[in-house]
DNA sequence: TTGAAAGCGCTAACAC
DNA sequence: GTGTTAGCGCTTTCAA
């Protein structure tokens, strides 16, 4: 077949173990042993094979990585973020995008007892119960990317929605409109649930009242940014400013307000959530909140690695919030040029 | 440490063998005795060693894919379609985003000598020859998404960026512009190279003349397209209509459009290439060509099976060309309503 | 259809 | 610092 340890021995006049040595990172071997051994496993073309390696040492030098169907914009930054974190630390990653054909909790599974994998990033939406008591059992690290806020038994990296919310709806007070309304996401999605939180803080905060009529559940598409738009302005009473939880769903509240001749944010101001690329194209541009995404991914793989490493224990709950920022348009009613910036 | 085949076969009552052969296909073992051997391994959690099974089999299960650094758009869309392929066939996914950090040609060079993948697909902006002399003399197969036109000594699967290209010319030319202009991508890229070639064709078809102050290098970014743009109207003699050879960059004229009072398509008509998802939120709505990426994606994965399995000759060089379709929105004057689709 | 046994290529004690 | 050797957990002949 291809070029084994036993080959290079022989070349180079050492036994198998020195060759092996002079692939790992800390043994006792001769800088110049090792020198030479390199050397000819670089002429022979020789790489260790890793089945074998990890065969006995149990390492297998690879993280896996579970992800949603959906989030189409946060993909590739997270791999991106995951990947440049994982090779920094000379890993594989091997993915798996959990489809709707399949089962999730089985990739899971997979992953994580088949021995293929060092350690887990996680990307779910809903979780269940069942997968919060599998990860605390597990025997390989698990780390969550975007858990619920509830649940605490895990090692999690989050965006701080509650904050973004907050800040981004308190800048719409603060532009002195009264009658903020709401498009949420989908039950059950902790994203939602959190901004939703964010924005009844504030509103509270500043003695505004929470009206029923103006809280409409979107599931965080477009087509339903624009019909809960639609509903949310053909009330008598309504909105003068709206705070879409998703900036995917004020591109959908963009589309409806041109339709119907209403200007933002002459006559209702709009505010998003995610800064997506997509988002810089409106006019005028919109308000949003900027989340760190690629850091997510990174973040979580550098945790990952200090479980691998028993740096930090395996089962010690760790939640953490990685800080959001404001961008400001024209939407919420600054007043700031309608020309974009190049970017 | 965790549960092996020796523990299974105990319970079982039968030889390591006999489970070994349990969970194979294609081996000749009694239906009872199988089925009885996987309800006690799942009883016990118990799943093959992936490096002990590889490490005597020599199957892995696992394909690689290398993917560039940039392309965003089609990033999440072609995993999805590789993803979704692999995973019909029973194979886990290696990825590896080749950093301009990271030597792209190593990172191959792993995948494929290493053992840990039983195939490669590769997607490389600028193929140099020394991929090209490496991927045919490989002993694993590779397949190449978006190989440059005269590379023939590969398998690859491409969009048809030619015919593309064509056809969106000819839809302007059709519509009576005579002098059309063409924002070309960065130099040497094989995409940009060919929609060039589709352009000019179109041109020479339909007699009209190639005027090289119609001729401007972008480099595929917005901020290419927005001052491709403002140097193109800003020259005595303006191009009635632009052929934008990728999306990202008609996305910035647009902008440039708008702060230089030039009404599109009144002005000047303007069409993309790539049909990316911002494209479809301009107004008017961009006049594009649609791109197959996960197809492209699953594809590739197809036929990188059939040459795992042997099904096709390892170096029969094979190239690919999957069919783009027209989108039509109202920037090449065509009367469509202003209105949006929702989608 | 099943079992016995020889590796697959490497790592990690343990000796020297 | 280096060699010897016993596995790691499985697949796959070969025999029965």
């Amino acid at each position: 077949m291809s070029t084994t340890i036993i080959e290079i021995a022989q070349k180079a006049g050492v036994s198998i173990a020195t060759v092996s040595r002079a692939f790992t990172q800390n043994s006792s071997i001769h800088p110049d042993t090792r020198r030479k051994i390199l050397r000819i496993a670089e002429e022979n073309h020789y790489k260790p094979n890793p089945s074998a390696r990890s065969l006995s040492s149990k390492r297998t030098d690879t993280i896996g990585v579970v992800l949603p169907e959906l989030v189409d914009e946060f993909f590739s930054e997270i791999i991106r973020g995951i990947d440049e974190e994982a090779y920094k630390s000379q890993h594989y990653v091997l993915v798996a995008s959990s489809h709707s054909q399949r089962n999730v909790l089985e990739t899971v599974l997979e992953f994580m007892f088949s021995g293929r994998v060092e350690g887990v990033i996680l990307m779910v939406p809903q979780l269940q119960n069942e997968f919060i008591k599998l990860i605390s059992r597990s025997k390989r690290p698990v780390v969550l990317i975007d858990a619920p806020q509830n649940i605490n038994q895990v090692v999690s990296f989050n965006i701080n929605n509650f904050q973004g919310a907050y800040s981004v709806v308190e800048h719409i007070i603060n532009h002195g409109y009264k009658k903020v309304g709401i498009i949420i996401g989908p039950e059950g999605n902790c994203d939602s649930d959190e901004r939703f939180r964010g924005f009844s803080h504030a509103l509270k905060k500043y003695n505004l009242p929470l009206d029923q009529d103006f809280i409409i559940r979107g599931d965080f598409t477009y087509r339903s940014g624009y019909y809960s738009f639609i509903r949310l302005m053909s009330q008598n009473k309504k909105p003068d400013a709206i705070f879409a939880t998703n900036d995917m769903m004020a591109l959908g509240i963009y589309e409806a307000a041109r339709n119907s001749q209403i200007k933002i944010p002459q006559d209702v101001a709009i505010v998003g959530f995610d800064d997506i690329f997509s988002s810089r194209l409106l006019q005028p541009r919109l308000t949003t909140v900027h989340v760190p995404i690629s850091e997510l991914g990174s973040s979580a793989v550098r945790y990952l690695f200090k479980m691998i490493n028993g740096e930090v224990d395996l089962h010690k709950p760790c939640r953490n919030e990685l800080t959001t920022g404001l961008v400001i348009g024209g939407s919420c009613g600054c007043p700031i040029s309608n020309a974009q910036i190049i970017f």
